[in-house]
RNA sequence: CGGGGUGUGGCGCAGUUGGUAGCGCGCCGCGUUCGGGACGCGGAGGCCAGCGGUUCAAGUCCGCUCACCCCGACCA
């Protein structure tokens, strides 16, 4: 892609009243649009960045064996009555409107029921289990106070799993292996040395629920981490009890913020019940399906990785999660450079390396502020003086020292760093 | 939902005791530049958030509404 031709442009302004660092600069950078406050529009780089994360996840869930649907927006009262999540007392964050003829409907910030519904019209014996699907989907979710920029949104897509077990075993199986896959998931997108398997609250369901926390300075979550072991505790939960029954001492926990960016949950039983939905074991008797629901917050989680690590010139997009792997400019006007830089891009693209080609013809400095901005894996630099001898000079992202290079080099270099 | 703040060209802002709106960035044209967000000259662009008052006269004073931001509560 060629930057004059990107849809849209990178701005040396800071969006006023947007705090949040994230959102800060993934707006400056031209990857999402600010429509109001918690409602984010995601531009063709931020779309890309988000299609990459889809691509990550949805490989490790079909792995697991799960299939992917879609499900709908608009949802019935009735089915949220039944496990009495419908009241606004109950849940908070309801968007709710009216169908023409005066019933009422919600717009989807959860899909538990709704999926759990369905199920009971393909879940009649033990035979049909266990089935595990999953979906990226829009979740509206009317917060009191929306804030964090992109990490905690009013409109934002979710990827969630949703289980159906014949028996605790089946699905404490299953779990487990969707807490290796996200763990998975985390590594990949540059998050895991940061990324800690979390117990938190288990509601009225079971004792504990796992989230997956990455410890930011900007975090909203208080956390206290076992370095060593790997796990943390959500503050909420943190209590003598719980310390003695995960074999943790205190005085070895630090105390960090940090922001959910996936959580898994189980409802044994309880949730199918109340809506009906039941299976026919071996020996015919009728038994609740065992329930697990497991999400990331896709955009969030874009909203994390630019929060965490970006640096004091702007996003650092790790390789496979970037928009293009090489961000390819030329310095100086004169016409065997610009031809230079030409040529080099459609070699590139030849190679199905992904490029995007600064062509613009300004000034050396507004070239490498955005390349710095937007972040890409590698900076790839035509001048008069590299093209000299026949190369380029190569600059990762994240290292302050260039090397010059060979356009074969820097195929070989770039090939096997494409996203997925 | 409590407390505080802000709404003026696309963006960021200034606007004095009320007198008919200006600056920077960006944008358009021409020229000079070209290894870290260059410069000169010439342009285009505004019912001052909305509604209603006060006044000869309102961006400016008063009232209401809306939107946005910050702190807190909430985040199933």
């Amino acid at each position: 892609m060629k930057l004059s031709e990107l849809f849209t442009k990178t701005s040396k302004d800071i969006p006023v009243g947007e705090t949040a660092k994230n959102a800060q600069l993934l707006i400056r950078a031209g990857f999402i649009f600010k429509d109001s406050a918690g409602v984010y529009a995601l531009l063709p780089l931020g779309l890309t960045v988000v299609e990459n994360l889809k691509g990550i996840i949805r490989k490790e869930m079909n792995s697991l064996g799960a299939q992917e649907l879609l499900m709908t927006t608009l949802q019935r009262k009735e089915i949220w009555e039944q496990t009495d999540r419908w009241d606004d007392n109950n849940v908070s964050c309801w968007f709710k409107s009216k169908l023409k003829n005066g019933a009422e409907v919600g717009m989807a910030w959860s899909h538990e029921e709704q999926i759990t519904n369905m199920m009971r019209l393909f879940i009649a014996s033990y035979r049909d289990l266990p089935v595990n699907v999953y979906q990226f989907q829009t979740k509206l979710r009317n917060e009191t106070r929306a804030r964090s920029g992109i990490i905690r949104a009013r409109e934002f897509l979710m990827k969630d799993l949703y289980s159906y077990s014949r028996t605790e075993a089946e699905h404490q199986a299953f779990y487990d292996s969707v807490t290796a896959a996200y763990l998975r998931v985390f590594d990949q997108v540059g998050l895991g040395d940061r990324t800690f398997l979390t117990f938190a609250s288990g509601g009225d369901f079971t004792q504990f629920s796992h989230e997956f926390q990455t410890i930011t300075p900007s975090g909203e979550d208080t956390i206290y981490l076992h370095r060593g072991k790997k796990i943390a505790i959500n503050e909420d939960v943190l209590d003598d009890d719980v310390l003695k029954k995960l074999e943790l001492d205190r005085a070895e926990l630090e105390k960090l913020l940090a922001v959910e960016v996936g959580n898994i949950f189980s409802f044994g039983g309880v949730k199918s019940a109340q809506l009906g939905c039941y299976y026919s074991d071996e020996d015919g008797k009728q038994k609740p399906v065992i329930l697990g629901s497991y999400g990331i917050g896709v955009t969030r989680l874009m909203g994390v990785i630019a929060e965490c690590l970006a640096d004091g010139n702007g996003l650092v997009w790790p390789a496979n999660v970037a928009p293009a792997t090489v961000h390819l400019i030329f310095v100086g006007n004169d016409d065997t450079v610009i031809k230079a830089a030409t040529d080099l891009y459609h070699q590139l693209q030849a190679a199905n390396v992904k490029v995007l080609y600064d062509d613009r013809v300004i000034t050396a400095g507004e070239k490498f502020a955005d390349a710095d901005l937007i972040g890409l894996p590698y900076r790839l630099t035509v001048s008069q003086r590299t093209i000299e001898n026949e190369q380029f000079e190569l600059k990762p992202r994240t290292i302050k020292d260039t090397k010059l290079v060979t356009a074969d080099e820097v195929i070989k270099i770039l090939a096997t760093k494409n996203a997925n």
